[in-house]
DNA sequence: GACACACGAGAGCAGCGCTCTCATCGCGTT
DNA sequence: AACGCGATGAGAGCGCTGCTCTCGTGTGTC
């Protein structure tokens, strides 16, 4: 039967998703390095070798949890977008990167996983590439959306980007950044990384001594940064 | 007697070298958390309990790792910058920016240790923050040296920083930033985390089927952001 | 020469990822 | 309805880890 098959099957959905909460719960308070599947199998009253039957290896557990640390962040930017009137690109704007900001303070260790150094010996599957994206297919969003508008400015301060840049930017055109020409895509895609860069630096330490009001200059420093693509200030 | 008591403390500190070397060298083919204090003790021809008469615990020594890396990369981009004629404040900041990213992709290993994710339940101690600052320092040299010379133009195109950021301002002026008023000095606090950015995100794989040629890529997103901050292209 | 201390060796503890074997139990087939 | 296959969980065990403790030995100091 088929029912009778699903019902086998969603008892073992059942635990997979079990084990992958109590793994997160771990890694939310001991890091990726410290998540001890021994552990998790411990807090579930299992015996270590049984969560082998759902997970094939510690890296496989880690690896379902950066997917679901790319769609938690994804799903709370895409919030925080929708959140806003479609025609305020710089509320958007200010939004999705705060949202980046506020899910990685509340979540910095799933946030170390996610984009920080990647696991030692750990390399990402391709599974992960889907949800990788979601966070940038927002950010495009607003800038296509301004674009469309007729509300996209960017000042003209870069040379061209290289030639070799045309074929990515191609690619960039056909999935997020719709219509938008070569430069302002490349601007966009430094974008991007610098909003990952100012979380990562307040979060792993850098702005120590250095910045006092964190969330404040944030805001500052993306508004900027939503400038330099040339959406309104 | 002053001599042999130097002399024991210089073979301890021989010693102490030769074990964060070995360490070093597992660091670049192991990462971080594959480093084993036991595998070094035993490429020393040492049991792994002598080495604790050196390194406290594994944490101090991925401590003077950290140091190590900051130095190494502070001293790559200094000597980057030193090889360009004072005045080519383009040409500086290019091969700064393109110091960072060599030595990365040279050392991923040590780039994520310093500067990907804090290793888990591992806080970066006070001596870190001294060795830390030497590729800011460079970075800000630049800008204030194009400052000095009265070609720094920043394009007017973001609102005026929070007034809680003045204080940090003023501590940045009086170490790397002289003279630099505030709207440029939040600029190149950005600039610099947007450098990183773009470094972690091609070394932590996020660039993966986004940008074709990396190099080329690089050198155009750094001579924007250098734009940005108003060093001339 | 006597004392103190630094040092290395070795054993040992608890924990880890992972593998193997064995008993059990549910489900589909004959 | 009985059989048998395959999925499951328990348990033991291997080699590794960080770290601690004790015990000789050697070195430098008074």
């Amino acid at each position: 039967m088929n029912a009778s098959r699903t019902a086998r099957e969603r008892v073992r959905a059942e635990l997979t998703r079990e084990i992958t909460e109590t793994a997160r719960r771990h890694l939310a308070t001991d890091g990726a390095a410290g998540l001890s599947l021994r552990a998790v199998a411990r807090e579930m009253g299992m015996v270590s070798s049984a969560v082998y039957r759902y997970f094939p290896s510690r890296d496989d557990l880690l690896t379902a949890l950066i997917i679901d640390g790319y769609n938690a962040i994804g799903a709370a930017v895409e919030q925080a977008d929708g959140a806003c009137r479609r025609d305020d690109h710089h509320g958007r704007w200010l939004a999705a990167c705060r949202a980046v900001r506020d899910w990685a303070l509340a979540h910095p260790h799933e946030y170390s996983l996610v984009y920080g150094s990647p696991v030692p010996g750990y390399q990402a599957p391709e599974q992960t590439v889907g949800p990788a994206s979601r966070v940038a297919a927002v950010l495009g969003k607003i800038i296509s959306d301004a674009l469309a508008s007729g509300v996209l400015d960017p000042p003209a301060l870069c040379p061209a980007p290289p030639g070799s840049f045309a074929s990515d930017a191609a690619r960039l055109r056909q999935s997020v950044l719709h219509e938008v020409p070569d430069d302002v895509a490349a601007l966009a895609l430094a974008t991007w990384a610098s909003v990952f860069g100012l979380v990562s630096f307040e979060l792993f330490g850098q702005f120590e001594n250095v910045v006092t009001d964190r969330g404040g200059y944030f805001d500052h420093a993306v508004t900027c940064l939503g400038r330099v693509v040339g959406l309104p200030a």
